[in-house]
DNA sequence: CTATAATGTGACGAATTCGTCATGCCCCTG
DNA sequence: CAGGGGCATGACGAATTCGTCACATTATAG
């Protein structure tokens, strides 16, 4: 319904977008990552897809998810210290996590029953 | 401070770990993801790296994240629970989400005040 | 102990990414 | 026009995973 398996022809997108939200260059995010800046072009045209080693070092290097350069969230969590609301939950305990989470899940299930009927 | 990069060893361990959480063996595990039992544990016992492809589809098999299953998010936040409320966060629209968002500002702040007294 | 299930291990050719490098293409600025 | 930054593209051999399969080893019963 919402997760089928997404198209991996996300991951170029997200990979150009987290890279320019960090203000670097293809070369700057290679050194970075310890990569030649030819690799990072191949991955932000799609012609080739990070192993699985240079997935995680990407993510690191950017600071984001790799849930989020898979296409596997949406942007919400994805740009993780960036996200202002996000933090506001993290930052929230015990009992007033726990009404958060029963609220959205609360909507969450109304919406879907919604949806169906 | 809190993301050098884990030793990529770690993921055996959690790939094993959702398995079992799920209740799943390995001959399951692999159908569901459309693989050969013998590759799960190669994944397992740490012989073989899953590729770009197999790591987003083994976490979609097992409804965790990549990040978990990369050992870079802590334990347990990454199962069920803070995942799926994110997820159920992602798919409120409208004036439901902007509830979720006034409920969660509205906590966080007043929590925040009342630790600064 | 004996089956049976579950997991581990190692091969095979095919496919893909690896790191490295050269080259071309825009776009801008001088 | 000349130079340079940023990016795209494609080659190369080396390394890795791919899917598939056979077989060994290790639990878990009955």
């Amino acid at each position: 319904m919402h997760l089928s398996t997404p198209p991996s022809a996300i991951f170029p997108d997200r990979l150009r977008r987290a890279r320019e939200y960090r203000g670097l260059n293809q070369a700057e995010l290679a050194q970075k990552a310890g990569m030649q800046p030819s690799a990072i072009s191949h991955f932000e045209t799609g012609t080739r897809k990070p192993s699985f080693d240079n997935l995680r070092i990407l993510a690191d290097s950017l600071d984001v998810t790799t849930d989020y350069l898979l296409g596997r969230v949406e942007e919400f969590k994805a740009l993780a210290g960036a996200d202002r609301l996000h933090r506001h939950y993290e930052s929230l305990e015990g009992s007033d996590r726990k009404m958060a989470d029963e609220l959205i899940t609360m909507l969450a299930k109304r919406a879907e029953e919604k949806g169906k009927s």
